[in-house]
DNA sequence: TTGTACGCGTTATCAA
DNA sequence: TTGATAACGCGTACAA
């Protein structure tokens, strides 16, 4: 009773061999008589197959694991939230691993790949793929998805696919709509440059300027993390450094959450003095008064691609390196659009 | 090299028996030499112990999982981020189960224990613990922490700690403090009254409102769901039904979003005009405008003891059940504060 | 149709 | 100190 049953405790009690209960288990073509007295007998044990001795021996454990920076962030609770119903529904367990963005901690998740306890991996990784990881990755033997950006020289034998966003196109989407709504002095909240969106939307915010003739001013940028107080630091450097700033581009929602802070604070109008955008357009920029005008980054659309890549991989065998790219766009709210900004009227 | 070595591999190349290897491999007391060659041969084939096989061997997954209704809900975001960190210091990975507050998926959880994936549990029912959960938390032979209420009648010899928060004091320390502030008409948007948080809270509401010596009136009492938008579709019925409301008490803070939406929409001031508590203090409640006041029902800390129970049982062998009571505090913000409200002065 | 026997990769016991 | 060997629970050739 207290050790659980077993096929062989089946097969005595149903005076069969365990190969006859292993049949009839799987549903192979049996006598009927046998298939009545085993399941006879499971049921009256209550038998449930031990799930570590099938994965010995069919060498799948019907588990994927998901390794993000931290579960904290609503991009990737977006993201696990459109992945765990897709698993589960492909009769995949999900496991979780947060690494903080450290990158031994991504690098021993990856390692930890050779011990066979998941069948797939997505990671996303957020100080970019080095060498140590595409090492990894190749010697993993297990199909992997990054999402994020890849190295252009990954090896051939490495079973990958990638999911990727466009925070170049993202920025520059925001930027335009700053530019159209009048504005021409754009302050630039970034995070840290050692990060790929850091990297990414630092280059990404030059580009746009340039693309739409307005000149880059260095004291227009400012760079902290990617949490809201460092998001309020920044700002309330960059304005009391260029108090004519009149619209501040964040690298992520919780940057904009520290501007809002910070211009309420300063009794400046959002948007009528300075205009603000996000960026991820997570679950906050609807919370946020004015509500936050935020660049979407598809975090659900990345997790379910990744998703669908992986296990598509592991159900239809192998196939070459794919690359699924996630086209960003701009969600308008009343950070930047008066009509919205005050909807009480006059108050 | 496309198969992975083994520990028979490594005997091979050694020259030595695959229990030397394991002897090795395990630390155990071995002619130096024999650990040498040993050591040579598993780092030149780049061995990493296959888990399956030692889950197998040692009745032990090193696996443990959380079961909650939904990962997008910021009260079991706070939770994981707690539980996360705590196992994987123990050597524990995490599985997330997200079971849309399906008793039926629960129960599938429960029972999937039997199969052994996992060496331990911690689940959060949504509709409470009904026979068929005791059921299957005693056959499960693996240790199980309940987030929640529990019934008094537990079997002896189910394996099952127990971590709950006191919603009804919680609920007594806002409508005080509501009190205290002089308000009076006090509405109660509940959610649906077949969750166990939403049956306590409605009890709750009752007695605390008995104890201010306050008469209750079924028509301050709207029932919705637990999200923004039932939220909001609740205030406004709540509202036009009573118009001189003074408070809205929220059952989360989700809903308390949809009130504030509401009650902006029909420019009614917060909370000079209508004061508003939310409840489980999530980090939403900072980002509102007015931030708001909010009950907090220790998600962080229910995460930790729960993570704490399971370990210990793990770590230090069978005791008795246990229950963690976790107490509510009362966050005060700008919803309830005049102070707070209006930082930016005249405006 | 059924049973015997082996292998999946480890760990642990028991002789030698 | 070491090696042969037996589990752990399941699935499946192969032979009967």
């Amino acid at each position: 009773m207290t050790e659980g049953p077993t096929i062989t405790t089946i097969a005595q009690r149903a005076g069969v061999s365990i190969a006859s209960v292993s049949r009839v288990l799987n549903g192979l073509p049996t006598r009927e008589d046998t298939v009545r007295r085993v399941m006879r007998a499971a049921d009256e044990l209550g038998y449930v197959p031990n799930s570590v001795a099938r994965s010995l021996r069919n060498r799948r454990t019907d588990q994927i694991a998901f390794a993000m920076a931290d579960i904290g962030n609503p991009v990737y609770v977006a993201m696990v939230r459109e992945i765990q119903p897709l698993l589960k529904a492909a009769g995949y367990r999900l496991l979780i691993h947060s690494t903080d963005g450290e990158t031994d901690d991504e690098l021993d998740v990856l390692r930890g790949l050779r011990e066979r306890y998941v069948d797939g991996l997505i990671i996303s990784p957020l100080r970019g793929v080095t060498q140590e990881h595409v090492e990894a990755i190749v010697a993993a033997r297990a199909p992997v998805v990054v999402i994020g950006a890849l190295p252009d020289d990954m090896p051939e034998g490495a079973l990958v696919d990638n999911v990727r966003t466009d925070s170049r196109t993202g920025v520059r989407l925001a930027l335009d709509h700053l530019h159209t709504i009048g504005r021409r002095r754009i302050g630039f909240l970034n995070g840290p440059l050692d990060t790929v969106p850091g990297a990414a939307r630092a280059a990404a915010y030059r580009e746009a300027l340039e693309a739409l003739g307005l000149p880059y001013d260095e004291d227009l940028v400012e760079v902290g993390d990617f949490y809201r107080d460092s998001g309020a630091r920044a700002a309330r450097a960059l304005l009391s450094r260029v108090p004519g700033v009149d619209a501040l581009m964040c690298a992520n929602d919780l940057i904009a959450l520290g501007a809002l802070d910070v211009l309420r604070e300063q009794g400046r109008d959002v948007p009528g003095d300075v205009a603000v955008v996000g960026m991820d357009d997570t679950d906050l920029a609807s919370v946020t008064w004015p509500t936050l005008t935020s660049v979407s980054l598809g975090s659900a659309e990345r997790g379910r691609a990744a998703a669908g890549l992986l296990l598509d991989r592991l159900q239809n065998g192998p196939r070459g390196p794919r690359v699924a790219v996630v086209r960003p766009s701009l969600t308008i709210r009343g950070s930047t659009t008066v009509s919205q900004a005050s909807p009480g009227g006059a108050r």
